[in-house]
RNA sequence: GGGCGUGUAGCCUAGCCUGGAUAGGGCACCGGGUUCCUAACCCGGGGGCCGGGGGUUCGAAUCCCCCCACGCCCGCCA
């Protein structure tokens, strides 16, 4: 974590930097004349990471203990001893093996909530840098609806960019189109012929009603009807497989039929639409054609054809051995090019990715881990290149479905965007009316849509991408306990405070002192974990941490909710809780925006 | 067969990178809480050989090795 403060009394941006830096560089001083030399680095590590309940922070003492030659007891002691209480710090202790800070309660409600209050909607943020990242997800194939599976991609991707924006860096989406592929080739191939000369099985799967598109079907659901199929004739009919095979090579050679990129557009349109009620968007679409048809790709392979390692075998095949790339050795040799020369994935792959190193500092790609391989072909391409630097990726695993195996529309083993969406929409709105009698339809709709998309990002999001997902319905759906609903509940019930009170703009002056119950103490503390939390999550791409942080800041808002009232409190009281309520709906809100869930004013 | 990843209560999950104080939560279950700011909430309770075994260490859910189970990949497909 890089900061531009000096310590106490710089300008920071997390409300415990003052207190951790005072802390970390007295620790080191004071370890180094015990004789334990420890970095500020390393202690600043040990202190975010030893924190339990009985302190706000603590550091085991036990290795430098041994490297002093005494026990760790009394070296606690000495290092607590006379500790200097300055730059927030109330309270030194040594509780055996450790040394336990405690932070001024004042001191830290004054720090965390006027940075809250400076900073609004960029509290939790970090002040800009120059390196720009380019972060690519989903990237879907354009042959219909996107199945849940599908959209981890696209919710892991989405919050790994608003959270490094949120970190400073200036950041663009990309999503690359596959319109060069066997399968949006399949798409063409049977879109462009006569519904009467389709192949009975595929038009009797497709089950459509008619030629034209109804207005209640969206284009992605409409022409992925028939994928399914043709991707099972194509396995099983060499007549089919050899047609779609013949488009293919069109595509490569950029002789594509306009009716392909008409197409691939509505579909993408439609899937777009569905990513959208997920508040899930891009800034650029790369067509992966568009490496062919600027000669780029041929660059690549001209640049590749040179490398050290690359060969040419027997039938034309341009190879290039990467066993000392560290790829298993039955994967070293990588193909770039076909015997007739043409180009592959990965040779286009690497274009695209020359193209992101040429404008952007870094490049994040989110991928299933059936990329896993294709991630480590790619830098052992680019680094047969010389290229130095590296696509960071950022890899999750798939969504199973109970009956086992991962999601898949080939199989008919996928549960959809859509269909999920509108089920959780319609027991949203179930939820809604049962406790608000009192709001306009039109807002009940929109609660009901954003309650359900928040239910449905969160429910992914929690889980650490290395980890599978098992798909159960009713988890999905779920709007009470550890989901997004009650993210939106919390910052709604935040709103309504403050709305009674007729205090919902600044200025919020509040007596530190006044905030004394243990759950206003644990309520700041939450509020004061945003910036840690933000930093982190850049630094690691584990976007679940944040999901982890909200639900325990709402946890702690509730908490106080309960113990606290706040309208009813008189003077002072009253208005430094409705200070910390007010920076409660500031750290929570800023904490939906980053995971992409809508906050609620009411709900 | 090889490579990569995962395994934490009935179910789901955090913690693992960077070893440290009684392994945090949620669902379900049992028992409480609303003349009061939204009960989509809060409080209490039971439930854990952290997949198994070995090793390193003063100390292992965390690091190393072996094994087991599950997933994915190992195309001149994308």
């Amino acid at each position: 974590m890089s900061s531009p403060s000096s310590g106490a009394g710089g300008p920071f941006w997390d409300p415990w930097e003052p207190l951790r830096q005072h802390v970390a560089s007295e620790l080191a001083r004071r370890l180094a004349s015990a004789g334990a030399p420890e970095t500020v680095e390393a202690l600043l590590r040990q202190l975010e990471v030893a924190s339990v309940g009985v302190a706000d922070f603590g550091v085991p003492v036990h290795r430098a203990a041994q490297a002093a030659g005494v026990p760790a007891e009394r070296l606690a002691e000495r290092l607590a001893d006379g500790f200097p209480l300055t730059g927030g710090l109330a309270r030194v202790t040594a509780d055996g093996p450790y040394v336990n800070f405690h932070a001024d309660a004042p001191t830290l409600v004054r720090t965390t909530l006027e940075l809250v209050f400076a900073r609004a909607g960029a509290y939790g943020h970090a002040p800009a840098r120059t390196e720009s990242v380019c972060v690519e997800h989903t990237s879907a194939n354009t042959t219909g609806p996107f199945h849940v599976g599908r959209v981890r991609n696209g919710i892991i991707g989405d919050t790994y960019a608003r959270t490094l924006r949120a970190a400073g860096f200036p950041v663009v989406t990309q999503y690359y189109v596959d319109d060069m592929g066997r399968q949006s080739a399949m798409i063409t191939w049977i879109w462009s012929r006569p519904l009467d000369r389709w192949p009975a099985e595929v038009r009797e799967g497709s089950a459509l009603p008619g030629a034209e598109r109804p207005a209640s079907e969206k284009p992605d659901a409409w022409y992925g009807r028939p994928y399914r199929f043709v991707s099972e004739r194509v396995k099983n009919d060499p007549g089919t497989a050899a047609s779609v095979g013949e488009l293919v090579r069109e595509l490569e050679s950029g002789r594509a039929p306009p009716a392909h990129r008409r197409l691939a557009t509505e579909i993408l349109d439609g899937m777009l639409a569905s990513l959208a009620r997920l508040s899930i968007r891009f800034d650029e679409f790369v067509w992966e054609s568009s490496f062919v048809a600027d000669g780029s790709v041929d660059r690549v392979i001209d640049r590749l054809r040179r490398a050290p390692h690359a060969q040419v075998e027997e039938n034309g095949a341009l190879t290039v051995d990467a066993g000392g790339y560290g790829l298993p050795q039955e994967k070293a040799r990588i193909v770039v090019t076909r015997g007739d020369g043409t180009s592959l994935y990965v040779t286009r792959d690497i274009a695209y990715h020359l193209a992101k190193f040429a404008r952007f500092a870094r490049a994040v790609d989110v991928l299933g881990q059936d990329h896993r391989l294709h991630a480590r072909t790619l830098s052992a391409l680019l680094a047969e290149l010389g290229e130095e630097r590296r696509p960071e990726f950022v890899i999750y695993q798939d969504i199973t479905v109970p009956e086992g195996g991962r999601m898949s529309t080939r199989q008919g083993k996928a549960v959809y965007l859509d269909d999920l969406l509108d089920e959780a929409t319609e027991r949203a709105r179930a939820e809604v009316l049962q406790r608000r009698e009192d709001l306009p339809a039109e807002e009940v709709d929109g609660i009901a849509a954003q309650v359900a998309a928040g239910a449905v990002r969160f429910h992914i999001l929690r889980i650490a991408p290395d980890k599978p997902v098992k798909f159960q319905w009713e988890e999905a759906l779920a709007f009470d306990g550890r989901s997004g609903p009650f993210l939106q509940y919390s910052y709604a019930r935040a709103s309504s405070i403050l709305r009674k009170a007729g205090r919902e703009r600044p200025p919020y002056p509040f007596r530190p002192g006044a905030l004394a119950t243990p759950e206003e103490a644990a309520l700041v503390r939450a509020i004061a974990g945003l910036p840690g939390t933000v930093a982190y999550v850049a630094r690691t791409g584990h976007v679940h941490t944040l999901a982890t942080y909200a639900f325990s800041l709402a946890e702690a808002f509730n908490r106080a909710y309960q113990a606290v009232p706040v309208l009813r409190a008189e003077g002072d009281l009253r208005d430094a809780r409705l200070a910390l309520v007010a920076a409660a709906r500031q750290a929570l809100g800023n904490s939906l925006d980053l995971i992409g869930i809508a906050r609620l004013e009411r709900m």
